[in-house]
DNA sequence: GGGCGGTCTATGCTTCCGGATAGGTGGCCT
DNA sequence: AGGCCACCTATCCGGAAGCATAGACCGCCC
């Protein structure tokens, strides 16, 4: 079984390429970008299977995924991603890849995945399309009550308690009491540390 | 060889860790985030090298790092990572992060660069390192001023003016007159507000 | 030399923040 | 009914932030 995977994390691609070549049968090529991976198509292809990552140099979307089925002669194309959201799995699927593989899934699911993708069929992890359903929320935005998302916003605004109580119609002290909390909940050192935290954990 | 991979994405460490577990000696354990690091760490600790991924879930930058190499009771702690900058490798490496390894570096280095790292040495690519010479400079830092830059980074991590002073060797007044200064340049209302701009605009 | 910008410091003031303490209300669950 | 929790308010205090004004040093450029 002819493989072809493109990645453009030399780590990545190196450390799966030597996990699926000791399958037995498996003969995995590897590439670093979406002209390489043309290339190999155009010379060596078709390909049993040629996996694509999402974010790779030269990766253009669904245009890229169409020209890689095009040029493995119609043969399963599959693609991987480690950020993509379920949204542009749905879009991939739909658009006739092989399959969508999220880095989060495990590598023993891996082989089963690609011998699927391989034989024709569509693939994609069960968990991965389902938990993300309807659940993009933060863990740590569970721990925060609705008041205390509505001062965080002001906080991430930059306003001070007084603004803030005013457009939410609260007294000062108040606001500095869900400040207080914010502090304690987020681990934060003051409210400019909070703030931050709320901006990197996407706490919006 | 006792090494603790942590990455959230479980095909990566799975693969990486079945890479080198074939290495005489190399003991790989993994886990999916920072919580899970750090209770490894605390049960099992110390390890001979410890990777966190620099984007996992609980990993929060040199504040984890710092705890992480806590954790490990000294012993190396290096940092692990997809699509950071440059930038963020030479930060780590000053917080004396045991090395720097890229998800773009090839596979047969990391086994050299994990052994370099469990010595003791400080580990990054050159290649990295120098290849991403070309920054592509933001609009506003270039308004900015190097004192204000170093207090705008105290800023971010939340800290008050005196702690700022005391780590920059300045009086708060002096400090003061900084945040001034940069709440002017950033149009930006007060202190926090000029945190959040300046984590929106990427000016770190 | 003189001007200019970056840097540092000082004094004094008002306002705001952060924290402690002490309550009160209403909803929800057992 | 009692307990818990989210939510709101109040008062007090020390310290920090924010603002203005003023003076000083240095390196650089015209």
């Amino acid at each position: 079984m002819k493989i072809l995977l493109a990645d453009d994390h030399e780590l990545v691609r190196d450390t799966i390429s030597a996990f699926l070549g000791r399958e037995p049968g498996m003969q995995v090529s590897v590439v670093g970008d979406f002209a390489g991976a043309a290339d190999r198509m155009t010379r060596e292809g078709p390909f049993d299977l040629v996996l694509l990552d999402w974010g790779m140099p030269g990766m253009n979307g669904l245009e890229s995924l169409a020209r890689a089925r095009e040029l493995n002669f119609g043969s399963p194309v599959g693609i991987i991603s480690g950020t993509a959201s379920r949204a542009v799995a749905e879009q991939v699927l739909e658009a006739g890849a092989a399959g969508f593989l999220p880095k989060s899934m495990p590598a023993r699911s891996l082989v089963h995945a690609i011998r699927f993708m391989a034989a024709g069929e569509q693939y994609a992890p069960i968990s991965f399309m389902t938990e993300k359903e309807e659940e993009p929320e933060n863990p740590l935005a569970a721990r925060l009550t609705k008041r205390e998302m509505e001062v965080l916003r002001g906080l991430v605004d930059g306003r001070s308690n007084k603004e803030i109580g005013l457009s939410l119609d609260l007294q000062e002290v108040t606001v500095k009491l869900h400040v207080k909390t914010l502090c304690r909940k987020l681990d934060a050192r003051n409210r400019t540390h909070a703030a931050i935290i709320a901006k990197e954990q996407g706490l919006l």
